[in-house]
Order: C-alpha cells, then structure tokens, then sequence
DNA sequence: TTTGATTTACGAATGTTTTCGTATATAATT
DNA sequence: AATTATATACGAAAACATTCGTAAATCAAA
C-alpha cells in the first residue's frame, strides 16, 4: 500500500501552509483563516481536507465528532519538490539563474545578505573537502 | 485594446521555454522538440498554441501556410512574475528563505557562487548609497 | 424535548486545462 | 491528374481542480 504523495494544488497548498504554521487544526479554524485573505465556503474547505487525507497531504484523528487535521507532508520537503519543479518548469532548470533573479527582484537586507555570505562559505568550504 | 496577458499554464510555459530558446518556430518544430521530452498529438500542441495566440502569449505570423510562432511576452519579466507567484505561495512570501533552501539543494560550482557573491557585494553597495 | 447550530458525507455543478478526432485546405509526390 | 502528406480550424471529450447545495448525524441551548 501507501502509493506516492502528489502534488498538492494551489488551493492545498494554502491549507498546508495554514497546517505547518498552526499545527494540528480543525476544519472551522483552517476555514476562518483562508476566509482572513478571500471568501471560501466552510464545504469547500472541508471538501478539500477531506481530499488531501484521501491523497495523504493530511492526516486526520476522527476520534471525537470535530475531526482534527494535520499536515501529512514536511514542509521542507514539499517545498524542496515544488522549487525543483519549478526551477524546471520556469528557468529550465537553472536554479542559480533564479537565484540571482530573486536576489536582485527583492530588496534583500543587510543581515539577509549576511546569511547568504555564510551560507556560500559553507557551501565553498563543502566544495573544497570534495576536490 | 490589448488586455492584460494572463499568467501562463503549465504546458503553455512548456512551449514558451522552446519559443524563447529557439526564436520563432513552426508548430511542428515545437511538437517535435516536446516529443522528445514526452509524448504529445500534433494538434494538441497547435490547438495550445493557437490559444497563446489568442492569449498574447505568443504572436504568430500567418503570410505562409506554414505559420510560425515567437514568444509574445519577454523571458525575463514573465520569469518574474512567476517566481513572485511561486514565492507567495510556497515560502509564504519570503524569498530569502527559498534562496538559502535552492542554494543548499543546489550543487553550485564555485562560478555560479562567484556570481552571487559579486551580485551580493552590487546589492550591499546600492544599499549603502540608500542610506 | 424541541429547536437551532455545527459537523461530516456525498454528489454534483462549475471552471479550467489538456488532449485529440475530424474536417478542410494546401502542398508535394507519383 | 490522382494520391499522399502536411497544415490549420473547430469543437468537443477527458482530465483535473474548485465550489457548493443538501442531507444526515451529533451536539448545545431554550
């Protein structure tokens, strides 16, 4: 059993933001969040979360009458597949091309800038052991 | 006239990586090059090109039987608007965080990290010059 | 207990994207 | 000229995603 996690949509992945920063959430909860950004009926959402249990994006405990949901996928993880598919899809697969796309779009900060200095420093000391 | 060009879809990006990597091309050349990716009919890949037309996405130039196609929007903006879309609806806004997670999955050579850091060090003197 | 509110389940309508069959026209081949 | 190959046009089927109405069950309030 246990067949390969898809894709989440654009409209679950909105719920599985919802569901990573919240933690485990009822359907009412997730619903009045979404409905904080744009109108959503309370059924559409259900139907939703009940769909991404099905594919297993969420799982939930129907122990008492109010199910409760939480999020059957890592958020790093799922965001790891989407920005590879992505990268694909939108840069042919050159992720350094969108790197330097998004560096100069958004105006990144000094100490944002500094985060990425020591990352790159990891990321050539990594290299250097490799030779 | 002119309405605004609408967002790509995922098969219409597909066809502008070819347009914008080749300059303009016959539906055939198209159909043929995504064949080599995956299995596509012919009209399916005229029909989705004919609603580019429509769209905007594309332009084409009909004085032949054979028409050919060119990219109607610029790689470079439509790559951004993309990547705002994807960045909201991924990282929650936050691009920073999908540049430290596309520079760590990445295997960047030591070039590609020349370039940012020279990138970086352009940003951190616009920066100082705002102040 | 009766009424009203909240929840899940179900199915179907709606909307969008992708795919392709068929018809027709034009060009190339024999 | 007749046949075959290649092109566009058109419409609709198929696949997928989103939305919501309605019914049934459970709980809370009067």
């Amino acid at each position: 059993m246990s067949r390969k996690i898809p894709k989440p949509t654009d409209a679950e992945l909105e719920i599985l933001q919802i569901l990573w920063a919240k933690g485990p959430s009822t359907v009412r909860a997730v619903n009045d969040l979404l409905n904080k950004k744009r109108e959503v009926g309370y059924t559409t959402t259900l139907k939703l979360m009940q769909i991404m249990a099905d594919k297993g994006l969420a799982k939930r405990n129907t122990d008492s009458r109010t199910h409760i949901y939480e999020a059957g996928v890592e958020e790093a993880d799922t965001q790891n597949r989407l920005l590879q598919k992505f990268v694909d899809n939108t840069f042919r697969g050159s992720a350094m091309k969108m790197v330097m796309q998004a560096l100069g779009n958004h105006n990144a900060s000094q100490e944002e800038l500094e985060k990425i200095k020591a990352l790159i420093e990891q990321i050539e000391d990594q290299n250097k052991e490799d030779q």
